[in-house]
RNA sequence: GCCCGGGUGGUGGAAUUGGCAUACACGCAAGACUUAAAAUCUUGUGGCCGCGAGGCUGUGAGGGUUCGAGUCCCUCUCCGGGCACCA
């Protein structure tokens, strides 16, 4: 018989939501140990909450309930990131505002996370395009510009044409935009950037601080990259000028037979010779950086002096050299760079091989061996070579060490209307000045539409009311900047705003910041690896040399929920249409089940599938345990006297065990595990009929962090009149009282024959007689010839034997 | 090309870190209840051999270390993810 699951779940939710959820609300200041549980805030698009969100969300909550009753002071607050291209979009089709459209979505997201029971803090809700909100964003802005770390500057950078935006780098995913999945182009554009670069040693070195998962660590080394090398100038011939290049391998100098200069490289066509000028031009003209399986460059005509060997050495520019990368010049060693010997095949340059490749086969390029044809350096390790060779170009001037990133400069302005405005103006006298703090938020105009202008300016543009303005420092007409932050901005930062979300004198309070931060848990996907993850520490970091945050890192812990897959094992999206929505399973199975089922289906960071029939696994456990109050109900107290003693006493080192397996699996996100664990103890009072309510009642507390409402039904129908939130985990023991017994496992030769029950922490010797008289034990030796005997205390006796011949 | 993960029944997945491989659940099969179906309950369920007790085999492949390997080491292979003319 199925449970009265609709009516239990909106009975408890409305217990909960009394006095805007009150019993939720986390004390700033209190006695208590705190713990600050954070979700990654959702963008409140027009398809509402999706299964993605509601796994992660039923983790963090379970966390969360857990963390309540182990007597800690939660923190578990929620928000909306509603900047964004979406709300935008849909603004300019239905020439609305996109607030109206926000609001809307927020109302319907909300009512579907009170529907399956998430227990935030509503008191500190915020939004992220509210102007009370963002224009702390806009002040975050000012402090980075009047330290400098803001700058406007023209650079090639991506461009979605379809978004009609600049991108950063980090928004651009295999030549596509991350938003809307068009390619992007390089276009020459001025923009805001953010000097994120400043930060690079600090964000890399300070990973190895964070308990986050070694996979996104390793996702943010690689995208800051950093490469120790040496800059090494080589002279220019008939020409005081020398051309710096880059290299991590300056072991291979002697290899060098050409030099390569970026297309973008200033001295591009000041060295091509006349007869190579027009060639040359041609081949900056045409460049287009397009496709990279081709190979193509062209010859200046002019050489370099090899600094080492005074070989003349023929100077090219390919686009294979990055512009934007060292010092947009490299030395060619073709012999030892996979990249150089497909140029110096396809242009007949010469290959001089430097290091020994011990074997042909499998041993990379870079590959330490021993060097060659190097002079005074031949015969030493790659290594050492790289040093003395080094500190020998620094000697003579001409080279020195240096670090280089892979990192590039966050492009921070984006030609839309939804943004926080830059609160900037630009004055025909004064140039860039800011606005003052008492400005602030400088707000989005509203506007008769919203639509991209195609001009590659911002739709602002248009409101020519609210670009006029005055120069805030010499008061005559002036003209406000009409970009706008990226959606990244105001993500940057909320987890700070949560602490003290009213606060209309700062960011927040500093004693509550001290109390709450770092972020204890974060939760989220794992896509924001290099995007929000990346510019959230560097605003952090730079928020904590302005003193303002006291840690030098927001996020202490992260835990990404791996992603949920549609029905046909592809990423849920709305136009493959397999996009599951959570409310039709609330409304099918209850939300407990629907709680139960994301956290069962495996463990919580795996990519799982979604498989609507195991649903019923999880349901059918619920109907039982809710069948199981029932019976416990029906029955008088005294028939809990009637079990047995023994009985008793493994019930209650069952639970035990259950409990301590429980609260690990929880602390440690193994929620699957943790429901197996409770399965089975459910599976043992039923086969074992062990109606005890206090025994039961136990097992209803370590369920309701998992499903919170027919616990607390179950809790409340056994008598029970508290609040499940407000109750004491159970507690557990280390040892057991009596002497404890294990299973002792028999193996012959490694592999199992039998097992028997014995005391535990006993030797050998006293269990002895014991094993032996065990009757395979007995068949097992009778027909082999007995080597060697290994105990293994508490666990395995092991003969090792080998079989009798005749 | 480089850097991370991962490969366990028909399926999702367990295995206290070197000590009972396949917990828990789905599915399937048989049975009970039912006029019937659904729901629910009971039993069985890695493969091979055997009526049976039982035996053999088994965690992508091959080798190694060990009394003992899903777990550690080496070689290979396949799958997923990330980065990529980054010098």
């Amino acid at each position: 018989m199925d449970y009265p699951f609709k009516k239990i779940e909106r009975k408890w939710q409305s217990v909960w939501q009394k006095n805007n959820f009150s019993i939720w609300r986390a004390k700033d200041f209190g006695p208590k140990k705190k713990i600050y549980i954070l979700d990654m805030f959702p963008y409140p698009s027009g398809e509402g909450l999706h299964v993605g969100h509601t796994e992660g969300e039923t983790g963090s909550d379970i966390l969360s309930r857990y963390s309540r009753m182990n007597d800690y002071n939660v923190l578990h607050p929620m928000g909306w990131d509603a900047f964004g291209l979406p709300a935008e979009n849909y603004a300019i089709k239905m020439k609305k505002n996109p607030m109206t459209f926000i609001s809307k979505n927020i109302a319907t997201f909300k009512k579907q996370q009170r529907s399956i029971g998430l227990s935030f803090d509503w008191s500190r809700e915020i939004n992220t395009t509210d102007p009370n909100y963002y224009k702390w964003t806009q002040l975050i802005f000012l402090k980075l510009f009047e330290k400098g770390l803001a700058y406007k500057a023209e650079a090639p950078i991506n461009f979605c044409p379809s978004c009609k935006t600049g991108l950063a780098n980090e928004e651009v995913v295999e030549g596509k935009c991350e938003r809307c999945g068009a390619e992007t182009t390089i276009k020459n554009l001025n923009q805001w950037h953010l000097k994120i670069t400043a930060y690079a040693e600090r964000l890399l070195n300070d990973l190895d601080k964070l308990n986050w998962p070694e996979n996104i660590k390793e996702l943010q080394r690689n995208w800051i990259g950093r490469s120790e090398g040496y800059e090494i100038d080589f002279p220019i011939e008939f020409s005081d000028k020398k051309i710096r290049v880059f290299t991590t391998r300056a072991d291979t100098i002697y290899g060098a037979t050409f030099l390569v200069l970026a297309p973008e490289h200033n001295f591009c066509l000041k060295l091509a010779k006349d007869d190579y000028y027009f060639l040359v031009e041609r081949y900056l003209k045409k460049t287009a950086r397009q496709d990279k399986t081709e190979t193509t460059g062209v010859f200046t005509g002019s050489h370099a002096i090899h600094p080492l060997t005074g070989d003349r050495l023929p100077i090219w520019i390919s686009d294979y050299v990055l512009g934007g990368y060292g010092s947009a010049a490299i030395m060619a060693v073709p012999a030892h760079d996979k990249r150089d010997y497909v140029f110096a095949k396809k242009f007949s340059l010469p290959i001089k091989q430097v290091i020994q490749i011990p074997n042909e086969k499998g041993l990379p390029f870079e590959n330490y061996g021993q060097l060659l044809n190097s002079e005074e350096f031949t015969d030493l390790s790659s290594k050492e070579a790289a040093n003395q060779i080094g500190n020998y170009l620094k000697k003579i001037g001409l080279g020195k060490m240096t670090i280089k990133y892979r990192l590039r400069d966050w492009i921070f302005s984006r030609q839309r209307y939804w943004g926080e405005p830059i609160p900037l103006v630009n004055c025909p006298r004064c140039g860039i000045v800011p606005l003052k703090e008492k400005d602030l938020p400088l707000k989005l105009p509203k506007l008769k539409t919203y639509a991209p202008t195609g001009t590659g300016e911002s739709p602002l543009k248009n409101a020519e009311a609210w670009v006029k303005t005055r120069c805030p420092r010499c008061h005559r007409p002036a003209r406000r900047e009409t970009d706008t932050m990226p959606n990244w901005a105001g993500s940057c930062w909320y987890y700070i705003r949560y602490i003290d979300p009213k606060n209309k004198k700062s960011l927040a309070d500093k004693k509550k910041l001290k109390t709450w931060l770092p972020v204890d848990v974060y939760v989220g996907g794992v896509e924001h690896a290099v995007l929000h993850l990346l510019y959230a520490r560097f605003w952090h970091k730079f928020l904590y040399d302005l003193k303002i945050v006291a840690t030098d890192e927001p996020f202490q812990k992260l835990v990404n929920q791996g992603i949920v897959l549609g029905p046909d094992n592809q990423k849920m999206s709305k136009s493959k249409g397999n996009v599951v929505n959570p409310d039709s399973i609330v409304k099918k199975y209850g939300a407990d089940s629907l709680r139960l089922f994301l956290m069962f289906m495996g463990p919580f960071e795996a990519i799982k599938s979604w498989d609507e029939k195991n649903i019923n696994g999880v349901h059918r456990f619920l109907i039982r345990l809710h069948r199981f109050g029932q019976r416990l109900k029906a029955r008088s107290d005294k028939t809990e006297t009637k079990i047995a003693a023994r009985k008793k006493t493994e019930a209650l080192e069952r639970l035990n065990w259950t409990t301590v397996k429980v609260s690990h699996d929880i602390e440690t996100f193994n929620f699957n595990t943790a429901i197996s664990a409770s399965m089975e103890f459910l599976n043992y009072l039923e086969d074992n009929k062990i109606y005890s309510k206090k025994i039961f009642l136990d097992l209803v507390k370590l369920l309701f962090p998992f499903a919170p409402h027919l616990s607390q039904e179950i809790w409340s129908n056994l008598g029970k009149k508290t609040i499940l939130d407000k109750e004491k985990w159970p507690k557990t023991k280390t040892k057991s009282a009596g002497p404890r017994k294990i299973t002792l496992i028999v193996q012959f030769n490694g592999k199992k024959k039998t097992s028997l029950v014995v005391d535990a922490d006993k030797e050998f010797d006293e269990i002895k007689n014991m094993v032996l008289a065990e009757p395979k034990v007995r068949t097992n030796l009778k027909n082999a010839v007995l080597i060697k005997t290994v105990y293994v205390k508490n666990a395995v006796v092991n003969f090792v034997v080998k079989p009798k011949t005749e």
